[in-house]
DNA sequence: GCTAGCACTCTTTCTATCCGAGTGCTAATT
DNA sequence: AATTAGCACTCGGATAGAAAGAGTGCTAGC
C-alpha cells in the first residue's frame, strides 16, 4: 500500500531529525517544517507506528524509524546528495595518486573512506582466478635460485629457494621449461598432485625440487585470488553516541576488526541502485550487526576484478551522505582501475553519472 | 633514601591490589597481608604519599600507585613472574610455525601479543639498510619487461614494467650488465643522481629507462628499511575500566592506530633488565600517553635486524605479567629468526634465560 | 613503635520529587 | 472528512537531599 504524500514527508522528517539529533523526534518539531499542526502529525505518526515504519521507545518520547522505516527511506524517499565540493576535492587529490603504486592506493582507500565519512570503513579487492602466464628460473649460486612467475593479471611473484644440495644451471633450465610446459594457464584448484607426479618423473626430480616450485605456485595463485581486507577508523565508531556504551562499542569493535566476518557478508545480493547497497540492522546476517547498518559500494577494478568498499555504523546512518560519497568513491576508483588498465568506453563523467548521479557539479555550501 | 622493608611491602601490596581490582587500596584491606594493624599502615601510607609513591584520588578513598611508585615496583619490587604451563605452551604454537612463511608469521605476532596480554599490541621489526645484491631482467614482450632484484637480505623484490615503446633483447642485456655494476651494493641513499645520468649516458638510454629501474630499487630499498608497523586487538582497550569513558578511549585508540607515532616514541633509550621496557604515564613522551603505560620488549631478527613488540594499557598494568610474556615471545622470535638466519651461538635454552629469566619450566597452575 | 578508637571527610548510592516533552483522545472548526 | 485546539495523562530524566560506607588522620593508650 502506498503511502500518502505527506506520511512520505513525515517519515522523512523523522528520519533526518532523527539521523541529525540522535534524538527521537516528536510531533511539535515537525509541525513547522510539515506544515500543518501537531495534532496531525501525531495522527499521522500514530498510523505510521501502526503500519511499523516508525517506533516509540516509550509512551511519551518522540517517534525513532524502524528499520522498516529506514528501508523505505533508503529505497525511496532518501534525496540524493550531492557532495560539496571541498568533498570532491578532498576525495579527487586523494585518488590522483593514480600514477603512484596502486598497491598503496588501495591499502589507503578504507583510510579515505573512513576520513569522508566519519564511519569506520573497510575495502576489499576481490579478483578472479589467475593463471601464471610465465615462469622464470634465476640461477644465482649452485644452492640458489629465484623462481619468478608473471600471473595473468599482469602482476609478478616470486620466491628465493635455497638449497641444502647443489643443482646445475641446466637443471633449473629444464625445470623452467617444465613448469612453463605444465603449470601455465592453469588456476590453483586445476593443479592437481599427478600434474606434480608426472612433472617430477619429467624432470627425473629425486629432491623434491618440483613439488617446492610447485607448491609456491598455488601459493601465489591462492593468495592473488585471496582478498586482502582492510578495516580503517574503528574508534571513529566512538563518535557515535549510540557507542557510549563501551560494551556495546567493544563487541561491534572486534566483530569488525576481525575482516573476515565482513567478507562472508559482503558479496551475496546484488547491488541496488547506483551500485550501492544498504543493509539496515535485522536485515544483516552476522548477530553483531543487528543494530547496526552497513553501506557498501563497489567498483570495477578491471579484468572482471570486482572491489568493493564499505562502511558500519549505528541504524541511524547517514544514509544519503554515506552514499554520496561512497559512490563517488567507487566511481572514481572504477574510472581509475578499469580506465587504466581496460577500458570500458566509458569517460570519466560517464562511469560518474551512470554510476551514482552524484555528480560534482553544483555548488551547494550548507 | 631506601625504604624500609615494611614500606615495600606495603608499596607492592598497594601497586598489586590496585593493579588487580581498578580500585583505590584501603589500609584495612592490607592490615591481613602484611600483618599490622590498619593504623600502622596508615601511618605507613602517608609516608609513602609523603614521599610521592602513593596518591589520593580524595581523602578519604584509598591509595593508588602514583607514577614514581609504578617505577619503584617495576625496577625493584616486581616479581618476575613466570608464564603457566598453558601459556608458554600457547605461544609456543602460535611460534612454532617457523617453517612457514617467516612474513605471514611477522603479521600476526602483534595478534599473539595482544591477545596473550590482553591489551593492545603493536609490533614491529626495524631492519638495517639493505643493497641490491644482483639484479635480473627478464624480457617478456617488445613492451614489457621484468626487473628482479635480489637484496642483501635475501628476499626479492621484482616490477613489471611495461613501455609504450619496444626494446630488443640485447638492450635488456645492456640495462642488465649496467644496474649490475652501477647499482649493486649501494642503499637507497648511496644512490644519488650523478650515478643514475652516468648510467643513462652509458645506456644511451633517451627514455627515460634508467630512470624508472632506478627509481624502483631506490623504492625496494626504502621499502625494505622502513618499519611495517601492526597494531592488533585495539578494541581491548576498552576492556579496561579506566576506558570505559568513551572519550578517553577514543583518544588513545585513534593515536594508536596511527602506528606512526608509536615509532618516535619507540627506539630512543636502550632496552632495560632483561630486554623490556617499561615507561610509565608521563614518562611518555607523546601527550596522548601521558595516563597510558607502555611495555616493550625487542628481539634478534638476525643480521643485525632489531625487532620491536609492544603494548600498551593504562598506568594501572599487569606490568609483571606482560613483561614475562613479552620477554617470552620476544625470546621466541629471537631464536627463530636469529637462530635460523645468522645463529649467534646462543642455543634456545641459553637464549630464553640471557633475555628474561623466564623460563618455562615450573608448573605453578594460579 | 604499634594499636585501638573516634571524629571527620568525601564519594557513592538511593529515594523521592519535580519537571517537561510528548502522546492520545475528544470536541470544536473548517 | 480532514484538521486543529485543548487537555489529561504518562513516563523518563534531572535534581536534591539523605543515608550509607569506606577510609583517613589524629589522639591516647598499650
Amino acid at each position: 500500500m502506498e503511502l500518502s504524500e505527506r506520511k512520505k514527508r513525515i517519515l522523512t522528517a523523522v528520519v533526518e531529525g532523527y539521523i541529525a539529533t540522535a534524538e527521537p523526534v516528536g510531533s511539535k518539531a515537525l509541525a513547522q517544517t510539515i506544515g500543518c499542526s501537531s495534532a496531525t502529525i501525531r495522527n499521522e505518526m500514530s498510523e505510521l507506528t501502526a503500519m511499523g515504519y516508525l517506533e516509540q521507545p516509550h509512551t511519551s518520547a518522540g517517534r525513532v524509524p524502524s528499520p522498516a522505516g529506514y528501508r523505505l527511506y533508503v529505497n525511496e524517499l532518501m534525496e540524493k546528495q550531492k557532495l560539496s565540493e571541498a568533498e570532491t576535492a578532498a576525495i579527487n587529490e586523494k585518488l590522483a595518486r593514480k600514477d603512484e603504486q596502486i598497491e598503496k592506493l588501495m591499502a589507503e582507500v578504507g583510510q579515505l573512506t573512513s576520513s569522508m565519512t566519519q564511519y569506520p570503513a573497510y575495502a576489499l579487492t576481490m579478483k578472479p582466478p589467475v593463471a601464471v602466464k610465465r615462469f622464470d628460473f634465476i640461477y644465482v649460486d649452485a644452492n640458489t635460485f629465484i623462481v619468478v612467475a608473471l600471473l595473468t593479471d599482469n602482476t609478478v611473484k616470486n620466491k628465493l629457494i635455497h638449497l641444502p644440495f647443489s643443482v646445475h644451471q641446466e637443471q633449473i633450465t629444464t625445470l623452467s621449461s617444465l613448469f612453463n610446459a605444465n603449470f601455465t594457464g592453469v588456476t590453483d584448484r586445476e593443479i592437481t598432485d599427478s600434474i606434480i607426479r608426472s612433472t617430477e618423473r619429467a624432470a627425473g626430480d629425486t629432491y623434491g625440487l618440483v613439488a617446492v616450485v610447485a607448491s609456491f605456485t598455488m601459493e601465489c595463485l591462492a593468495a592473488a585470488r585471496t582478498a586482502p581486507l582492510r578495516v580503517a577508523g574503528q574508534s571513529r565508531l566512538l563518535d557515535q553516541p549510540e557507542f557510549r556504551d563501551p560494551d556495546k562499542a567493544h563487541a561491534l569493535m572486534s566483530f569488525i576488526s576481525d575482516g573476515s566476518h565482513l567478507m562472508d557478508d559482503l558479496p551475496p545480493a546484488g547491488m541496488g541502485t547506483d551500485g550501492v547497497r544498504v543493509t539496515i540492522g535485522p536485515e544483516n546476517m552476522a548477530e553483531e550487526l543487528k543494530d547496526s547498518s552497513v553501506v557498501m559500494a563497489s567498483y570495477d577494478a578491471g579484468d572482471g576484478m570486482r572491489g568493493y568498499i564499505g562502511v558500519v555504523g549505528p541504524t541511524r546512518m547517514d544514509y544519503s551522505g554515506v552514499a554520496a560519497k561512497l559512490s563517488y568513491i567507487a566511481a572514481g576508483l572504477s574510472r581509475m582501475l578499469a580506465g587504466t588498465d581496460a577500458p570500458r568506453g566509458l569517460d570519466n563523467k560517464l562511469v560518474l553519472k551512470e554510476s551514482g548521479h552524484y555528480e560534482q557539479e553544483g555548488r551547494e555550501k550548507e
